[in-house]
DNA sequence: CTAAGACCTGACATTGACGTCAGAGGCAAG
DNA sequence: CTTGCCTCTGACGTCAATGTCAGGTCTTAG
């Protein structure tokens, strides 16, 4: 498939697959005119990467996991499991600190809504 | 307090403090001289501003949602109260989003971790 | 064949929360 | 008074993923 079609099907721009190329996160064979050629798996991949993106990884940490994702075959990939673990960690923390602003939200809400009672009550006297 | 000291204490650059109060987030009185003076309670002002923004919160947004911190008690506040809630609600989905991110660096971490033991036992024969 | 619509490379633009630097003034201790 | 540290404003730099534009090639339907 085209570079067009892997866009559509993986909910991406064109402009984010040659950049994911640029950055060693995907690769494609080329047509004897130089067009990008790309196989179904690769939608699959596409969306693994956007995942990891909106995760908070970044290109180059992106890069460093996919070994697993490649050849979890080759125990070279030791760093790659640990760079793994460690991201892993990296979202745990991060999921503390959104159920902390959450939780924060909510105390404002009940505070500001309880005042709204009061107005309520207010009223009736 | 001066600048220096509400930033040490609030865990934030200098630079912040003036970009916060910029973005109309944080106010301050003037010595005559035109130098920042803070109080107290804007020490967890700041630690509040900066948890909404590790939240994924822009300035303009924490702007709005100050008048439900300011001034509960005006029912002006309406719109800075729907606000609050679809915050809520978009620092949910990304907790959703980061708990799916988790699990899939689980299962790789799995996948390898098995191809691993394969490979131990292998070596056993 | 031809026109429309993908595609190519390369490059500059964008956004947001800061970092950093320059040049000037403030303030307390010696 | 001076030395050193803090503060001021204003402006430019940064980073990363992506938008966008230009100028050219490819492909395919009619």
């Amino acid at each position: 498939m085209r570079i067009g079609e892997l866009a559509s099907q993986a909910g991406v721009s064109v402009r984010s697959l040659r950049y994911y190329e640029e950055q060693g996160l995907l690769s494609s064979t080329r047509s004897p005119s130089g067009q990008r050629r790309y196989t179904e798996k690769e939608i699959e991949r596409v969306r693994f990467i956007q995942r990891l993106y909106t995760a908070g990884l970044s290109s180059r940490t992106i890069a460093e996991l996919l070994p697993c994702v490649d050849s979890p075959s080759e125990l070279n990939d030791d760093e790659a499991l640990q760079r793994l673990a460690q991201e892993r960690e990296r979202i745990n923390r991060h999921i503390e600190e959104l159920c902390g602003a959450r939780e924060a939200l909510d105390l404002l809400m009940d505070a500001n809504r309880a005042h709204r009672e009061q107005l309520a009550f207010g009223s009736l006297t």
